[in-house]
DNA sequence: ATGGCGAATGCAATTCGA
């Protein structure tokens, strides 16, 4: 038995896990991941591609629906506590409708609570989705106060945020004040919700701009690389110490029909 | 400035994502 064991947590929007089933398979294969948490699986838990993953080793978890949205968690050990939305936490009356849309999934490893969250895009800054998605970053929020209320647990909150935090995470971040992932009160928003007292892990690492997730579709985001940082693992105060890398994996990006993601992961010494 | 691309639904064209 080693003294210390390492544990690799990584985070992939995958865009539809059906059409993403083949690349993610092999990216396991070839990596030596102990969870993954994915975003936008876009199926209902019925139609989960869940044996081939089963096949290689690892507990699936979903939490699904029809077409949109979508989290699931792959763990090579079990996890404990496992719970989906806000409401196990925050109760049905506080939640309400707010559960509709599938964006969260939480369960407990190595005395580590993992939040894997697919934040609302907001489409755009006149729209009713960019209220949808401050709203959303409030309640998660609370959800957040309320597991550190209630537990000593470490926390690792991972996903698709949406949300470029600072310049440097943007190709070129000039003219984008009211662009969607970038306007200040969304990330006014997302830095509430670290102030309870989470950390960058990627920024732990890398202090360099550059370092993108996202690539757009259209008009060759990918080969231009003009990309974003959206995608991330924020980590509470014990965890960050217990952080030895970070990085994000370009190869998934360049594969022939690739999610317009690619995973970031973090690697972390117990 | 606008649209570009890709996926789901469901079978053509629309909605959504970011």
């Amino acid at each position: 038995m080693p003294k210390e064991t390492s544990l690799k947590i990584a985070t992939w929007n995958v865009n539809s896990i059906r059409t993403r089933q083949q690349l993610v398979r092999e990216w396991l294969v070839t990596n030596q991941i102990e969870i993954l948490c994915l975003q936008e699986t876009k199926v209902v838990d019925g139609n989960f591609p869940r044996a081939d993953f089963e096949e290689l080793g690892y507990q699936v978890y979903v939490y699904g629906q029809k077409a949109y949205n979508g989290v699931a968690i792959f763990s090579k050990i079990p996890l404990k506590d496992v719970s989906v939305g806000f409401s196990p936490i925050l109760g049905s009356t506080r939640v309400g409708d707010w559960d509709e849309q599938k964006r969260l999934i939480t369960g407990v490893v190595n005395n580590t609570r993992i939040v894997n969250v697919y934040v609302p895009n907001g489409a755009g800054l006149n729209d009713s989705k960019y209220e949808y998605k401050l709203k959303w970053l409030g309640l998660l929020r609370e959800y957040l106060q309320t597991l550190v209320k209630e537990s000593s647990l470490d926390i690792c909150i991972c996903g698709d945020f949406n949300i470029a935090p600072e310049d440097k995470d943007i190709y070129n971040s000039e003219g984008k004040e009211n662009h969607i992932m970038f306007s200040p009160p969304e990330r006014q928003a997302l830095q509430y919700v670290l102030d309870i007292g989470f950390q960058d892990a990627l920024r732990k690492f890398n202090p360099n701009s550059g370092v993108f997730t996202w690539w757009d579709y259209r008009a060759n985001g990918f080969s231009r690389n003009r990309g974003w940082r959206i995608d991330h693992h924020y980590l509470s105060p014990n965890l960050y110490e217990k952080a030895e890398s970070c990085w994000v994996d370009l190869e998934p990006r360049k594969q022939v029909k690739p999610s317009d993601h690619t995973p970031v992961i973090v690697s972390l010494e117990f």
